[in-house]
RNA sequence: GCAGGAGUGGCGGAAUGGCAGACGCAGCAGACUCAAAAUCUGCCGUAGCGAUACGUGUGGGUUCAAGUCCCAUCUCCUGCACCA
């Protein structure tokens, strides 16, 4: 970093041939005066101060400190082979840049980092190469070390654990149990999303779009008996809690579009046939366009068809419709939104209760078993779908709200209510929704519903690799936990890890494991065999970082208290109705039971935009246009590397790779070195002191608002200001190092050393105390401002910034341009707003 | 279809209603070099020698002043999607 004089050797090619090591980072070049500079050593220096950081315990957080807290959380990592991705890098470096702010602001700081280390990419891997996922995943997680630890994040290392370890999953099983204890648990028989290629359930978020989280291959629905969570149940938790919590708009949109909450009405069609008497019930959110329901239409797999078989004249046609539809996958059969089908079936038909007409029932897949009761009353003119399927077939569509053209299609907006009895005349939605619920009641065939869209989390995977849900099966006591006790209850070792084909876990093949004595009534009895999904681990790590190698509790009440809310807590969309959902349910739960001291475990949720390929598209192994962020720290540093992924662009936005950008904030680190030679002993120049404060202000408010990109081009305005000038204070040059430091910690800590910085005490400069600006000294005496005529820059003068209007006009219409353009007409008005603008409005 | 977001130079991107394009990349010219690289200096929206005109997806509007606010419209991204 310092001037070495040996003018003249300033050649590369013939510093190679004459000295050795000259190729090395740590090679000389001249500048243009001649002198000739030490390289950026980043090989050198970063492993230096990642080594004294470690041996000193400095991002140690610090239990019940005096300090205010900051917990900062980043999703931790699935350690898989293939080792770090240029995302997480991104992923971490916003909290990262925030947590060493705070500490410099004097914040007690918990930042940490585990491994979220069960799952099918890793036990797939297993039997390819015959390796017991234990093994490989011990691996992995020492390799991601290495490299976490490579970038230079400030992570309290001393609380890692990962979720396939038996004292952290100890936890998981137990948490289990309390939602077992508490009724959120069930079994059920039901159609399910079925991964025919990784032979697993998957429930509804692991199967978005149809397509199966892990291997993307189309999901089928098995009628299937699984286990699962009630997480409808907290449905409602889940929606009120987003008002108390700090989430982007978009983030609470999705998780509120994914619960899907709709307010309507069950009704109770009576069911009309030779011997017949039944109730059909349907859900509706209009209840009040009764009169308009014209027939009914029943999901395929609806049972009242297998109910009244005997009584259905058409079954031969019903039962072939039911097997063409069983044979569509879900993809198919929502995604392409084509011509309506259906049957009508002939044999039985409904009532509408408020007409007392016989209306048919048609069973058609645009109705879902999975949503209100599998069946709907059809209003053909005010329902487009409805519409849609009464046209193909048929049925009569009646009027009952005035405003549209049925002859064109479905009618959705408000008007008059009209066909309609008791609701004529009314105009307003939510009176007639009202008024016909009120009817209903009465008639005791209606009642107030809610309904949601998401459904309860089926939770048990045929696999391996995952925690053992703890529950036993007696042939006297029904479903029995796993005595507490007892916990952790550890995977078994197998030899083979492959799932069976009969649909059951490998675990189902050890009759060691499976076979138990009943807890509660000592008799034989058999164990659950399956294994919990890959998002019960991580849905309550961030809990176990308050206290992570607690063995007595989950985590020490008081310390919970003590670090909890997370107060950031940054990651990816595809996380939000994942991930996200699945763990602010598992912590109001634990809220519910005493466990927690808050509902919501996150204060504050960001999210970063990906990095694509230099080629803009999705990085991904098949394009080739994966960016390895061991290769950059290597050939350019984990500083140059931790600024670019910050400077590229917007946050939260995606941007493509580009390695020229890269050389760019390489560049900007090596004048960042260079610094040092323009140091001089000279007094602070009021204008850069004044650039300094105005930096200090803006870095600070840019890392807050995590607009980091315009917080490093600040930065990088100010060093060209003091190249430009020719020199710097060591005041400024610490400042400068300071404001840098969250950024590139590794070259401002070995600049600080280089200036003594550390002669006031501290030991770290990422540890020293952020810099202060005074507000007085942001606000510049005299400016420069733009001079319009009606609207158009004719010129600019400078201007003490208090001066009156008067003389600020005075000073504008000095300038010779624009006395040009005011002499082409009256002047009818003149405008001055202080530190932005002069115009003159011209007439003529 | 519904919800959320975005359209600004060759590129990534800046702009509390107040000088559009900060900062970086690429490019061009110059300095240094036998030369190249690196580094340094300058230029760099479009048209024009210039004054100037035109420029933030498109069309309107509000305003002394609009990338920013309002109305309409197109396109793209993300999520949900026959949800009754």
């Amino acid at each position: 970093m310092g001037i070495v004089d040996i003018t003249g050797f300033c050649d590369r090619i013939y510093l190679a041939q004459k000295c050795p090591g000259a190729n090395e980072p740590d090679s000389y070049h001249s500048d243009r005066k001649g002198r000739v500079h030490m390289r950026y050593n980043f090989a050198k220096i970063e492993p230096k101060w990642q080594k004294k950081w470690e041996e000193a315990n400095a991002f140690k957080a610090v239990d019940f400190s005096e300090k205010p807290k900051f917990y900062g959380l980043v999703e931790f990592p699935y350690p898989s082979g293939a080792g770090m991705h240029v995302g997480h890098i991104k992923a971490y470096s916003s909290v990262e840049v925030i947590s060493r702010k705070r500490r410099m602001q004097g914040y007690n700081v918990l930042f940490p980092i585990g491994f979220d280390s069960f799952g099918l990419p890793t036990e797939n891997y297993a039997i390819k190469t015959n390796t017991h996922p234990h093994i490989i995943t011990e691996k992995n997680i020492a390799h991601f070390t290495d490299q976490l630890k490579s970038v230079g994040f400030s992570f309290d290392w001393s609380r890692e654990f990962a979720t396939s370890r038996p004292d952290y999953y100890k936890w998981t099983q137990w948490i289990f149990l309390k939602l077992f204890e508490n009724g959120l648990v069930f079994r059920a028989k039901t159609l399910v999303n079925y991964c025919p290629h990784c032979k697993v359930v998957l429930s509804n978020e692991d199967s978005q779009g149809g397509k199966c989280d892990i291997c993307h291959s189309d999901v089928v629905q098995l009628p299937k008996d699984v286990w699962y969570l009630r997480i409808t149940e907290y449905a409602d938790k889940l929606l009120d809690g987003l008002d108390t919590v700090d989430y982007p708009e978009s983030v609470k949109q999705q998780e509120v579009t994914w619960i899907g909450r709709s307010y309507g009405a069950f009704v109770n069609f009576k069911v009309a046939g030779e011997g017949v008497d039944d109730t059909l019930e349907i859900y509706t959110t209009r209840c009040d366009t009764l009169y308009g329901a014209t027939f009914m239409v029943v999901a395929p797999e609806h049972p009242i068809l297998d109910k009244y078989k005997d009584k259905i004249a058409n079954w031969d046609a019903v039962t072939a419709y039911r097997e063409e539809c069983a044979k569509k996958t879900e993809f198919e059969r929502t995604q392409l939104v084509k011509d309506k089908t259906g049957v009508k079936i002939d044999g039985i038909c409904c009532v509408n209760p408020i007409t007392g007409k016989n209306i048919p029932i048609f069973i058609a897949d645009y109705v879902m078993m999975g949503y209100g009761t599998g069946a709907i009353m059809a209003v053909p003119a005010h329902d487009q779908r409805d519409y849609d399927f009464a046209k193909a077939f048929g049925a009569e569509i009646i009027e009952v709200i005035k405003g549209g053209d049925i002859s064109k299609e479905a009618y959705t907006g408000d008007g008059e209510m009209v066909n309609s009895g008791i609701l004529n005349g009314l105009t307003n939605k939510k009176d007639s929704i009202a008024k016909m619920l009120e009817h209903l009641e009465e008639m005791g065939i209606g009642h107030k519903g809610v309904q949601y869209k998401m459904k309860d989390w089926a939770f048990n995977r045929q696999r391996y690799w995952g925690e053992p849900i703890p529950l036993i099966h007696c042939p006297q006591c029904g479903t029995v936990g796993v005595p507490y006790e007892d916990l952790p209850l550890e995977l078994p070792d197998v030899e083979n890890f492959e799932p069976g084909t009969d649909g059951q876990s490998p675990l189902a093949r050890i009759p060691s494991f499976v076979n138990c004595t009943c807890p509660k009534c000592g008799g034989p009895a058999k164990r659950e065999t399956d294994t919990m999904p890959q998002w019960a681990g991580s849905s309550w790590y961030f809990l176990r970082f308050a206290d992570p190698h607690n063995d007595q509790v989950f985590a020490d009440k008081k310390k919970l208290e003590y670090w909890m809310p997370v107060d950031q807590y940054n990651g990816g969309m595809e996380h939000v109705t994942r991930h996200m959902l699945y763990s602010r349910f598992w912590h109001h739960f634990l809220y519910d039971i005493g466990e927690v001291n808050t509902p919501e475990p996150y204060a504050k949720r960001t999210y970063q935009g990906l990095v694509l390929g230099p080629d803009g598209d999705k990085m991904s192994k098949s394009k080739g246009n994966v960016i390895d962020p061991v290769e950059i720290v290597d050939q350019y540093g984990a500083d140059t590397l931790r600024t670019y992924v910050l400077f590229m662009g917007d946050y939260g936005s995606a941007a493509p790779w580009s390695d020229e950008s890269v050389k760019g904030c390489k560049r900007f680190l090596e004048r960042v070195a260079g610094l040092t030679d323009l140091m001089t002993a000279a007094s602070e120049d009021p204008e850069m002191e004044s650039k300094v404060h105005k930096t200090i202000k803006k870095v600070g408010a840019d890392i807050e608002s995590m607009k980091f990109n315009t917080a490093i081009a600040a930065l990088m305005t100010l060093i060209n200001d003091f190249y430009k000038a020719g020199s710097i204070t060591k005041y400024d040059l610490t400042v400068f190092i300071k404001l840098l430091s969250p950024f590139a910690p590794h070259l401002t800590e070995e600049i600080w050393e280089e200036i003594g910085g550390n002669e006031s005490g501290e030991d770290f400069l990422t540890l020293s105390a952020w810099p202060e600006y005074d507000e007085a000294k942001t606000v510049d005496a005299t400016v420069t401002i733009g001079v319009q005529v009606n609207g158009k820059l004719r010129g600019s003068v400078k201007i003490p910034a208090d001066c009156t209007k008067e003389e600020a006009l005075e000073a504008g219409k000095a300038d010779p341009n624009v006395q040009k353009f005011l002499s082409t007409g009256t002047l009818v008005k003149e405008i001055y707003v202080p530190g932005k603008i002069l115009n003159f409005v011209v007439k003529g």
